[in-house]
DNA sequence: GCCATCAAGTTATAGTATATTACATTATCG
DNA sequence: CGATAATGTAATATACTATAACTTGATGGC
């Protein structure tokens, strides 16, 4: 498994080595985080000679790149399918308890997207913000309210943010109070909800004024 | 400046290595995160030989460890001080705000506390973990709210967890909505008020019951 | 069909980091 | 005041990134 099509027996070129990085990369950020990449290892892995993978990517950080553009393909493909499935819960808390779940599940992957140097420096109109932002798309669509524009994004911000939070800081060990009794999925769950509930009061405040 | 009380001519010993590595360390992660400490580039700025460092920790993880415990330390000061201070807004809000400045200002030693290996391969009994603790419950302590208990400490944790968000999100770039013109200050703000919003609605319905 | 060219490999090597080992120096205390 | 522990040094092993110079083989123009 892994691995990619390759000839069966050795030849002078790989045939597929990009890609072949790339996936291997992935594999490593999800079993250790972004940290875990390292060309060296790759490419034995790989059965290459070490420099190779520098015909493809400039350098380290250039594969973790692609690599995160590949990871926010497969983020967006699931939260995507998470939104439209039925279900008995809304849309946004589905969204919700998709990407917590990812992020808890795949967390060094969540990491490499979320909390690592490559996204912080990607500018604002590369292809990385943009995948994010998709993200950030997906969740203001994921809220069944009234479509009130800057209000609602508003609030999606804060979901944005709270599950970031949730995510990161269980995954830390920071999220236990002292009587601990709390489940991740719940928490967020009272999250989404309170966050609802906010919008409601402000659009009733908004419909006062008027 | 810097550089630590120190014998004018060079003296076989340096006096006081352990702490200067702890300082001139977090001077680094200021700047450059934890991944910019490096022991080999301290050592030469303190005027020792490479492996002089390992007499005081016994890798660069230890000496990370110090130093996060070090940054707890400042931290916590500077949150106790905050909810201390008299001012018009309410405790919880200054503890967020103070929060969110510390972690958007001085970002490197933020990541450091909050989002790096040191932190999460803290177990749960250590001096990290009982620090980061001691600052969840200076949060909790915040709340101007009816003795509640379990109530107010999950609640305590949704600004836990939305702080957090919205600072390393911020960071990342990532916490810009289409139309982009709520702060990151106003975001927290208006977070912390749904917040407490939401925790007199549950109030309310708890008294009801009874 | 052949050969020029170029993409994609190779070996060799420089540079930088962590960390260990064996040795040197100084501080301290019985 | 001398033994010993604490704290420094020099030398070195190992691992990783990255570059340079060379080799292989696939491909397209003629």
């Amino acid at each position: 498994m892994g691995q990619i099509v390759r000839k069966p027996f050795k030849t002078y070129h790989h045939g597929d080595l990009r890609d072949a990085l790339i996936q291997a990369a992935l594999q490593e950020v999800e079993l250790g985080g972004p940290e875990a990449v390292s060309i060296k290892a790759l490419a034995k892995k790989l059965g290459v000679s070490q420099p190779a993978p520098y015909r493809h990517f400039a350098d380290r950080d250039a594969l973790l790149e692609a690599v995160t553009a590949e990871a926010f393909r497969q983020f967006n493909d699931i939260m995507r399918e998470a939104v439209e499935q039925p279900s008995k819960h809304s849309k946004l808390s589905r969204f919700a308890q998709a990407a917590l779940a990812f992020g808890l599940q795949r967390h060094g992957i969540y990491r490499l997207m979320f909390a690592s140097r490559t996204m912080a420096c990607a500018p604002k109109g590369s292809e990385l913000h943009t995948a994010a932002m998709e993200t950030l798309a997906l969740l203001v669509d994921a809220f069944e309210a009234p479509a009130v524009g800057l209000l609602r994004e508003r609030q999606a911000l804060m979901i944005w943010a709270g599950l970031h939070g949730v995510v990161m800081l269980a995954e830390q060990g920071l999220l236990t109070g002292e009587s601990a009794q709390i489940s991740r999925e719940q928490l967020m769950d009272e999250f989404v909800e309170q966050t609802k509930l906010a919008l409601t009061v402000a659009l009733k405040a908004a419909e006062e004024k008027a």
